[in-house]
RNA sequence: GGGGGCGUAGCUCAGUUGGUUAGAGCGCCGGCCUGUCACGCCGGAGGUCGCGGGUUCGAGUCCCGUCGCUCCCGCCA
């Protein structure tokens, strides 16, 4: 990234990583940190670093006796301005692995604005990566580090890139509140108390998801907003409870605008970003198929090792196992995992894996014959056992891999193993890149543990057609979500715009009309002030970067993440707060615990 | 809420079957050094082995509890 000029003040005139060969015999002054120190007794380099790159400063005792003096006591990560000639470094002083390598800057004078106490950790150093305690405890040094730089540094140009698109198409700025209203649905809420109306709270925002609605209710027709949101759930590595989200919502559409100019959005930011080159128009996958061929609603496309339904082949099956899922309504579903040799002690491992993900077992064979190598071989026919090899592709040696369960089972566990195998196998290649719309998604889905319909996405999502509500799994949604390399960017939907509709919704949810009007009347009341069909997508924003950046974690595009338990190292929140704090708020502890650590 | 991994010097880590005074690299401090760029050489300081309890003649090592970090499941779009 090249940097603005500067004006020239009493700190600087030159970045450091702009001291190159076109300004050689001219003078330049530069200020930064001290990177390193070389101190040869007579002669004394220092590497001097601003966020543009690093430059190496030559104090000469015959230069500047003082600047000589001041060089020797200079440590790592002090803070100076250094003035001096640029001067072309002797063809063999050249260091080819610095931009600036060519040249020096000999210093006439330097002044030292801060020092530094020995910095925790090494900002640059070579005895590998740093723990994260202390990363995030000091992360202003951490976020001083060429790797957190380069995060932070990407995750503006994607930010700015997303604006720029959408301002160019019309789309306009609007920011909607963090505090607002708690709507139990979904996940747990962050409360704020309130001070003026004791014993109520407000609710950090899930999205903006109602207010966006309320926006185009309002007739500005393109919104988009860079909107911090807030979920109180556990944190995984993919996952902050407070997290950034890119909010889009558009009037007057269908789903094929939002797909349209979404596309262009993606293309826009990748391409800014320097990702991977889009293709327009992206692939599209309905959900029944993504769900029947990955057992996912975000397939990897990447790779093969795909799910395949062996109910067909077991219809009149005798083993116990199978035919009591059969004859519950289940699915037996499979995965031909290939040719790869496998000990017990590892195929024991699978089936723990399985159990992690909800199933009760897993069928390891691998096809030997037209029959299987395999502790479930004895109860299965020979019938059956050619028409398994057949219906999965087995050749001889394949590993195949069975589950036997509810629909809903199979899909999580042979979806994620899919994953895993792919992983383990090293089935994915890295450089290639699979970008894909996943349409056609079913309104609701039956919650069997809650016994109720719940949506697949918000209770917003406009049904496709008229809205049986006798049967609310047949409805449809004109809903999307885009899918990179098997991970969520994003998903919307066309929303519902007429109140009666929402309401039949909501009832099929079991929001019965009290609740819905007690929690949603604002939005049932808007609705009915002429709402404009409308439809939005919103986008994980770290999760992009994150992505982008191949980093390992969302928290290294995050310059101020939480652990894991939700604790801030840096600023020790969340912290006990002062009893007259509580007091203005009515609020009285059961029980104080004292913080931790 | 549940399961796994980790916790030893400022940082990254090693530490055997439970056995004398707990080690290494980097960093730090002091000295020497005029072309280094992971500068080099010489010397030095630095430890509540996360915390608490237990077993033992003896615990960094074994047991119980607890706290923190992390990954996964649940949860979460």
């Amino acid at each position: 990234m090249s940097e603005a000029p500067l004006r020239p003040n009493g700190y600087r005139d030159t970045w450091c990583g702009e001291v190159l060969t076109d300004r050689v015999e001219s003078e330049a002054q530069v200020a930064g940190w001290v990177h390193r120190r070389r101190d040869h007794g007579g002669l004394i380099f220092i590497d001097l670093r601003d966020r543009s790159g690093i430059v190496q400063l030559v104090f000469h005792p015959d230069t500047s006796g003082e600047s000589f003096e001041l060089a020797h006591k200079l440590r790592a990560e002090d803070v100076l301005t250094a003035a001096g000639s640029v001067v072309r470094r002797a063809p063999e002083t050249v260091n080819s692995d610095l931009p600036t390598g060519e040249v020096e800057l000999k210093v006439e004078s330097v002044e030292l604005l801060a020092d530094a106490e020995t910095p925790p950790f090494q900002i640059e150093g070579f005895s590998g990566e740093v723990g994260e305690d202390a990363r995030l405890r000091y992360r202003y040094l951490d976020l001083r580090r060429e790797q957190m730089r380069e995060a932070m540094m990407l995750r503006h140009k994607v930010t700015a890139a997303m604006r720029e698109f959408l301002d160019a198409e019309g789309f306009v700025d609007v920011e909607t509140p963090v505090l607002t209203r708690s709507t139990p649905e979904g996940a747990r809420d962050f409360l704020v108390p309130s001070r003026q109306q004791q014993g109520s709270f407000y609710a950090l925002p899930q999205s903006p998801q109602l207010f966006k609605q309320l926006l185009m209710v309002a007739g500005f027709e393109r919104y988009y907003q860079v909107a911090r949101c807030f979920r109180d759930e556990a944190t995984r590595a993919d996952r902050q409870a407070e997290f950034t989200q890119l909010d889009i919502e558009m009037s007057f559409v269908d789903g094929e605008d939002i797909i349209d100019v979404n596309e262009r959005l993606l293309a826009h930011v990748f391409k800014a970003a320097g990702g991977p080159e889009i293709e327009l128009p992206m692939q599209r996958i309905c959900y029944e198929e993504a769900m029947g061929r990955f057992g996912t609603d975000r397939p990897d496309l990447r790779f093969g090792l795909e799910l395949v339904d062996l109910g067909d082949a077991l219809r009149e099956t005798e083993f116990k196992v199978f035919r009591s899922v059969l004859d519950g309504g289940g699915s037996i579903r499979g995965i031909n995992a290939g040719r790869w040799e496998m000990p017990r002690s590892e195929l024991d491992g699978l089936i723990s894996r399985a159990q992690e993900l909800g199933a009760k077992g897993l069928v390891w064979a691998f096809r030997e014959g037209d029959g299987w190598r395999s502790p479930t071989a004895k109860f299965l026919s020979e019938a059956e056992l050619a028409d398994l090899n057949e219906r999965l592709g087995a050749e001889e040696g394949d590993l195949l891999l069975l589950v036997a369960d509810e629909r809903r089972v199979t899909d999580a566990v042979l979806g994620q193993m899919r994953i895993d195998l792919a992983e383990r196998f090293g089935l994915v290649d890295e450089n290639e890149h699979k970008l894909v719309w996943v349409v056609d998604w079913p309104l609701m889905e039956w919650n069997p543990e809650e016994k109720r319909w719940d949506s697949l996405h918000h209770p917003f999502t406009a049904p496709k057609g008229d809205f049986d509500p006798d049967d609310p799994g047949a409805a449809r949604a004109v809903a999307y979500d885009v899918v990179w390399n098997g991970q969520e960017l994003g998903g919307g939907s066309i929303r519902i715009n007429n109140a009666d509709v929402q309401q039949k919704v909501f009832a099929a949810l079991g929001i019965d009309a009290e609740t819905a009007e007690a929690r949603f009347g604002f939005l049932l009341e808007a609705l009915r002030y002429g709402a404009p069909p409308h439809g939005g997508i919103a986008y994980g924003v770290d999760r992009i970067v994150q992505r982008l950046s191949g980093a390992e974690t969302i928290r290294d595009v995050i310059a101020f993440p939480k652990t894991a338990s939700g604790f801030d190292l840096l600023t020790g929140a969340p912290a006990p707060v002062e009893d007259l704090q509580l007091r203005d708020l009515g609020i009285s502890l059961h029980q104080r615990k004292l913080a931790g650590h």
